[in-house]
RNA sequence: UCCUCAAUAGCUCAGUUGGUUAGAGCAUCUGACUGUUAAUCAGAAGGUCGUUGGUUCAAAUCCAACUUGAGGAGCCA
């Protein structure tokens, strides 16, 4: 006999292992008649019954850890399957004062609830199933990547430049704050230092000796953003990719949103069907929406004139395309639920890293915008030459102290190139339906709470 | 950061134009129950009404500030 079986496993294998002696870990999730256990050890959304012949020696609450050695076998529907127990371990008892003050006691909580809870939200149905949709989708990234050779690549968290555009940063210090004011020199650094906001330019530098890269990692901003789409740190995927134009990384990015979604369907079908029946059973329509249909690809210059098309003057041409209009393209204009790729953005709302068209007003620059939640994936061809490059950094009067190395692998062989940012947190809101993306990573961080 | 709304028992919520001792359901605890799956039945316990200040003979209720939450905007991924 196998030491111990996941419930995952056994509920797999049950053909194989009915009528045998089989032994389960986890939790009490529900007690019922004296007689009648739930078990749930986390390997998968459902619980396995353990049917008491006779009332137990020690007591059993809800929440306590457990041991169950026992035979496994059909209820007398001869397809569910249950454990009649022979041996049964208690391991983790509760305190049941404080238990009654956590998010573990059987009833339903808010979501907000259980966030004030965070370290407890893995023992709950809904929590749990995120983050094993979570989990597989960040090993989907990995599989993606390396299956079209590309090298993943770990970029730092602390440095030292800024590069403007990508919000707020936080200071990295071991100074006091009547220190800081005085001389970064004294630094732990010897400079100011700060956690990054994106790890594009050391990225563009990896692609330079390896060709494909990507890299999956935590950024983190200091923006005072109070929506249910922001958090002060979350995770980015960002890739670059050698000899390749506009068009071939739009190509690229929309392969991964489908890869992504096509496997999780698979991976993680359970956990889907949970979230769809929280979601008024509209999020797997939704999810089969975007990978059975070609992405609309739009250029900048033609989605401000559909909006103002749809209503006169509502947008002109230079403003960015916020929430509110992401809505009307959406609902009003296309109303299909189909993601959009918009592309060609005007130089001033783009950051200065980004190719500009002949026209000098556009940049080689696409976003492609998800339905409920908006901007998903933000992408351009990168500036390669040295001069247009440094031309635009005193054109932004920014400072080029600091990210003169970026500047430099424009002398030392460089070559048209293009790459993506993907905010992963989002993705995994926007695939579980999630209303607030506080509710998808296992300790969100935003503005008054930690 | 701005706008709107909210905060009452462990949870989800009632609580009338300010007026006796602030209520319910579920959860918990005690007891009963060998086929339950939101179990059921009987009983018990549980609250400085988010915090601080103010108005009033009297505040859960009215006013102010703060804290936190929800929705929207901006910033963005």
């Amino acid at each position: 006999m196998k030491y111990y079986y996941t419930i995952k496993e056994i509920i797999k294998k049950k053909k194989k292992i009915i009528n045998k002696k089989v032994r389960i870990k986890g939790w009490v999730k529900y007690f019922r008649n004296n007689l009648f256990l739930e078990i749930n050890d986390g390997s998968t959304i459902k619980n396995l019954q353990v049917v008491l012949k006779k009332k137990n020696k020690e007591k059993i609450n809800i929440g306590i850890t457990i041991e169950v050695l026992g035979k496994l076998i059909f209820k007398s529907n001869n397809k569910d399957i249950e454990i009649i127990p022979l041996y049964i371990k208690i391991f983790g008892k509760i305190d049941i004062n404080f238990f009654n003050n956590s998010i573990l006691q059987n009833k339903y909580h808010s979501l907000s609830k259980l966030r004030k809870q965070s370290y407890l939200r893995f023992r709950t149905k809904i929590f749990s199933s995120i983050i094993r949709v979570r989990h597989n989708l960040s090993i989907l990234i990995h599989n993606f990547f390396c299956n079209k050779n590309f090298f993943y690549i770990n970029t730092p968290i602390i440095n030292n430049y800024d590069t403007e555009g990508a919000g707020n940063m936080f200071n990295v210090t071991t100074l006091n704050i009547k220190e800081k004011y005085k001389n970064y020199k004294k630094d732990f650094f010897g400079c100011k230092a700060n956690l990054t906001v994106s790890g594009q330019l050391e990225a563009e530098s990896a692609m330079l000796g390896l060709c494909r890269i990507y890299t999956f990692g935590p950024v983190f901003r200091a923006d005072n953003s109070n929506t249910n789409k922001h958090l002060s740190e979350f995770w980015m995927v960002e890739s670059e990719v050698m000899f390749f134009k506009l068009n071939k990384i739009i190509k690229l990015s929309e392969k991964l949103i489908k890869f992504l979604i096509k496997k999780i369907l698979i991976n993680c079908i359970e956990e889907l069907n949970f979230l769809n029946n929280y979601n008024n059973n509209k999020l797997i329509n939704l999810l089969n929406n975007i990978i059975n249909n070609k992405f609309i690809k739009i250029s900048y210059n033609k989605v401000i004139k559909l909006l103002n098309n749809y209503k006169k003057n509502i947008i002109k041409w230079g403003d960015d395309i916020g929430s509110i209009y992401e809505e009307i393209l959406f609902k009003k204009i296309f109303n299909n639920n189909i993601p959009l790729i918009i592309y060609n953005y005007p130089k001033i709302i783009k950051p200065f890293y980004m190719k500009i068209n002949k026209n000098n007003i556009t940049t080689k620059s696409f976003d492609i915008l998800l339905p409920y939640i908006g901007e998903i994936i933000g992408g351009s061809e990168r500036e390669n030459s040295y001069k247009k490059l440094f031309l635009r950094l005193k054109e932004l009067k920014m400072n080029i102290k600091n990210i003169s190395w970026y500047l430099n692998i424009r002398k030392l062989g460089t070559i048209y190139h293009s790459g993506f940012g993907l905010g992963f947190d989002r993705l995994v809101q926007f695939i579980t339906g999630m209303k607030n993306i506080r509710d998808v990573i296992p300790f969100p961080r935003y503005p008054k709470n930690i």
